[in-house]
DNA sequence: GAGTTAGTTGCGAATGATTCGCATGTGCAT
DNA sequence: ATGCACATGCGAATCATTCGCAACTAACTC
């Protein structure tokens, strides 16, 4: 059972790197993520599926993953960046500043937004993120009852 | 000259914080800088002003303002974060990837949309970060040369 | 103005994420 | 099947940020 995982191999291809086990499992991770894996989360399951899979090969994938525009680094709090894969969609993503949750809202009028003002700047914009930070609905709930 | 930075003093003894030089200082570069100065820019430059002023020390001021809603921590790109004075215009952050300069936008509707998406979700919005990633006019002028 | 004390600072050591160096292993073009 | 540039594993090195603790000092009290 060679596990062709073809997504993973084609994308490598296109990029031109070699096609190796231990970044297909990183980008099966990150494709069958709810999404927003960290460094360490990635590296965790990826030695479920091999034992010896170092830290610094989840890196350097990742590294060269998201120098190609396979992966995108998240910067949303705290130390640790978070990836996900670049899917087409735009999207935000809304921080609970409480819990840590994430989650994503669409955003194409927010990313057309920000095409327009890069113009008046001669900017070229190569990528918009936008991060919310607040509380979510159940941390606002907890904290009422503390108080 | 007791160099009494009265809006710097007021803004810590609104949150409860003892007035010291070093807050002063570091809420004084805070205020007159162009803006996105990251922790060791800002301790050099405190450094001219008390050359015994620690980095540590600079750390633990921003911190303590950050939390109290008094400056904004960016997560622009890269590893080091850098900071602002919350002023209260809502703006966006262009960042060149290639020079890694930073242009400021307005970004009142950009903001607006992301209140609206958060209550789609129950999320109380607390802070909205927006950053465009792109090459600006002139680096793109220079990559045109070199090729 | 001196006394008291909790909040601050400086300094160096500790942390923790990310990166490197290098010897060994392996895709893949021929 | 062979060769070699590219990848990996492992531990050491970086580098931003945080801590621990002893020495200060802002601000409150008399
Ligand atoms: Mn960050
Ligand atoms: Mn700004
Ligand atoms: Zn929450
Ligand atoms: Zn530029």
């Amino acid at each position: 059972m060679k596990h062709t995982s073809s997504l993973a191999d084609s994308r490598l291809r296109d990029i031109g790197k070699r096609v190796t086990s231990q970044r297909r499992i990183v980008m099966d991770i990150l494709a069958s993520a709810e999404g927003h894996l960290d460094a360490s989360e990635i590296y965790e399951r990826a030695r479920q599926a091999n034992a010896t899979l170092s830290l610094a090969t989840v890196y350097r994938t990742l590294k060269a993953l998201c120098e190609n525009g396979v992966v995108r680094q998240l910067h949303l709090a705290g130390e640790r960046h978070h990836y996900e894969l670049d899917r087409e969609d735009r999207h935000a993503h809304l921080v609970c500043s409480v819990c840590g949750r994430i989650w994503e809202v669409d955003s194409t009028s927010l990313s057309r937004a920000a095409r327009a003002a890069g113009r008046e700047f001669g900017f070229q914009v190569t990528a918009a993120r936008m991060e919310v930070v607040g509380v979510c609905a159940s941390c606002r709930n907890e904290l009422g009852q503390e108080k």
